[in-house]
DNA sequence: CGGAAAAAATGACCACGGTCGATTTTTATG
DNA sequence: CATAAAAATCGACCGTGGTCATTTTTTCCG
């Protein structure tokens, strides 16, 4: 029966990426070896590899299931009334949040996931798709109220978005934003975003410039 | 004399540098071993390490070097009176075009250079204030054109713009936008960014909307 | 110049990530 | 159940990045 077959599969990567967790967790990523880590989920070292290509792809599938997770219960639970900048901010501090509990976690997945290698090519652009296609409706109603240009496209909008998260993230990084100042960071970007770098042409203040 | 030691130690880097570069174009960054640059040099392996802490930091300093090299170039030469806009993507699509000559150089390059290890932050930090002193007067003057809003600090300016070029790269990385189109996709983006994610509340025509 | 001290160069060495052919386990089939 | 094919497991093995004790070179100073 090939049933159980899979299950043993699926239970043995289980036990790969437990112990792989709890041993990155401890003793940190690098100081960590694949022998060490086959040997904690009970298996031997040349089977781990029949699961994940390389080591820091343990450690990817990991953060992107733990994400995974967070965006599908963040977006299915999104109030859509509220303004665009404020679901936005939720949306990406939440992930900013979850990822910068472990610095060196961190810094492979950010590093994997904004300038992947060829090989991971598809599976990167499949998670990417299936994120989009989360924040899209959510765009999209905005879009509906008025509170996004129309004539936008929406993958634009995305990247947009994304890509001040990309910033945010890497100044963390470098120390030039704490922790605690990442929220008010963000919120400042993404309204820079919303209103334009530009000086407005005319009276901007009956939009709700103020409501922080 | 120590003259004489410094100018030897400079010619060793160089030497380690030039052998690096050329061997790493020619079999690739993982394909060439330290082993072998070291020979290539002219040098024992153990020197190298005295002079670069890790092999990728070989690569990064080369291309920091070549970066730095290109931005004075640019923004010595820029003309601060032509459209913010323009100037932006010229200067940002100048960068694109020098580090994605090799996908590889550009994938370690970037992932290092946006999320940093702890070890690099300070040299991180020193070549990013440098970065921005040199980014710094041309927003300025745009400030004082009333290109740019007054009311924005020129770091969080420059922090966006950055933020974008992030998203360009990591695109083009995943193959959402070509070498070709990369121009036309930034130039969107900063215009975008410019003129704010939101409707104007007014007439918006009477701008530089269509000046590409 | 002599020789001690500091700096730099070196390659044997180590630990580890990843490979691979041999071996075991599971499945499919008559 | 027998047996062959397929899948999964394994650890010895390889090449490499990085370290370090030792050696060589340079500097300094009386």
């Amino acid at each position: 029966m090939s049933g159980l077959r899979e299950a043993k599969k699926q239970e043995t990567r289980r036990a790969i990426m437990q112990a792989a967790m709890r041993l990155f967790s401890e003793k940190g990523f690098e100081k960590t070896s694949i022998e060490e880590l086959a040997r904690a989920a009970g298996i031997g070292k040349g089977t781990v590899y029949g699961y994940f290509p390389t080591k820091s792809d343990i450690l990817h599938a990991f953060c992107e299931d733990e994400l995974e997770c967070l965006r599908q219960e963040l977006t299915a639970n999104a109030d859509q009334e509220v303004p665009i900048l404020t679901q936005m901010v939720r949306i990406y501090m939440a992930e900013f949040m979850k990822i910068t509990e472990n610095r060196e976690f961190a810094r492979i997945f950010m590093q994997q996931t904004a300038f992947p290698r060829d090989v991971d090519l598809q599976r990167h652009l499949a998670h990417e798709d299936n994120y989009f296609a989360l924040l899209f409706p959510i765009l999209e109603k905005a879009q509906e109220r008025g509170e996004l240009r129309r004539e936008l496209e929406l993958l634009h909008i995305t990247g947009h978005f994304y890509g001040l998260y990309l910033l945010l993230v890497s100044a963390w990084f470098s120390g030039r934003i704490a922790t605690e100042e990442a929220e008010e960071a963000l919120t400042d970007l993404f309204r820079q975003a919303l209103e334009g770098l530009q000086p407005q042409k005319t009276l901007n203040s009956i939009t709700d410039n103020g409501n922080e």
